[in-house]
DNA sequence: GTCTATATCATGATAGAC
DNA sequence: GTCTATCATGATATAGAC
């Protein structure tokens, strides 16, 4: 239940946030909503008129996390290593205090990849890969890395974080291990990516 | 639309695939599905009495093919190149042909983890894993390979090959790519996770 | 702003004719 | 086996009192 010093709105927020992304757009009930934010449906409706509105505000949020920031260090005035660094640390401390994010994101932008596409991260993102592309071929013609297409290499820096996450289900069991063990298992991973890069990637 | 020239029940489980995959559980609607499948909400009770036992019925299909073939791979006799080479390759060429495979089936997983546990794919997948553990270490007493974690280094083997598909919308966006485009990286993917990998973990 | 009550509609599931 | 018709429920959304 939400704490009720909030303010009404805030309160809704909250709610929303927490029941549309463990249980989706479709799952998510606009009772159960109310009841976890201590309102009732009327004034839900009062506050958020539809159901897609109040899911716009939730997943705008949600997208922001994700995408806001590696847009901010990626352009930066940074070597590329730092850059990886950069995104590795503040993802993965971001993750771990959000682990459910990106599934949410992913998932509903899985169904609907329009909500990406016209929204002002569109181009924002864009020029962000841009910077780190021109990063990779600035450590390839000083020699300081081996040749690497930049795609591939991003691809890889966003799997290498995010998969542990979306893919946590399986791999645990795999693992056959508990939540604690695999927490633990997370925490040690930021240096493991860090580390890993950097040895793939020198020439 | 469904091909007319195969039994009902076969016609039901190829639209309820193709329905379920893309929409999820929640998002999926018996209507629709029996639409699809060229037959009307009665029929498509007669066959499967509720939305829950045909649901069950595509999730363990996709479950498996998921899981079965890293299970054979882990469990033949070859070195530790092999292997990863073999699950490389298989994953690849599975998901490129079944791109929302993995999306589904990690999104239901979340948001139900109890459907893992319990099946015989449980104990399956956690002896699959000690083999392919068993073998990290044989390499790294033969000096064949760094040092590295066998729990990170399987987590980042499935992460390069899986993300890039659950991770499709944000990273074509990115990238500013359209889907043929898109397509020809995830073909050039499969040799570069092996090289990445090769040289990652070299000694 | 907040509540209760209700309208409206869509969904999963069943009954029964053929 | 296949269809049409219908039930029962639960969901979003609105109306109106306080």
């Amino acid at each position: 239940m939400v704490q009720s010093d909030k303010n009404t709105e805030q309160k809704i927020l909250d709610a929303a946030a927490e029941i549309f992304h463990i249980k989706g757009f479709d799952g998510a009930r606009m009772q159960e909503i109310a009841h976890h934010a201590g309102i009732n449906k009327g004034l839900l409706h009062y506050y958020f008129k539809s159901k897609d509105s109040l899911f716009d505000a939730i997943f705008s949020i949600a997208l922001n996390q994700i995408v806001a920031r590696i847009v901010v260090i990626l352009h930066q005035d940074l070597t590329l290593n730092e850059k990886i660094d950069g995104i590795v640390d503040q993802y993965m401390d971001l993750l771990i205090k959000n682990p459910i994010l990106p599934q949410f994101v992913l998932n509903e932008l899985s169904k609907d990849a329009d909500r990406f596409i016209g929204k002002h991260f569109n181009e924002m993102a864009k020029s962000a890969f841009s910077e780190f592309s021109l990063s990779v071929e600035q450590e390839i013609a000083k020699g300081a890395i081996r040749q690497v297409n930049a795609h591939q290499l991003f691809t890889n820096l966003m799997s290498l974080i995010m998969f542990p996450f979306v893919g946590r289900p399986i791999l645990q069991t795999v693992f056959g291990v508990d939540n604690q063990e695999y927490n633990h298992l997370l925490e040690l991973r930021k240096a493991h990516i860090k580390e890993f890069l950097k040895i793939a990637v020198r020439s």
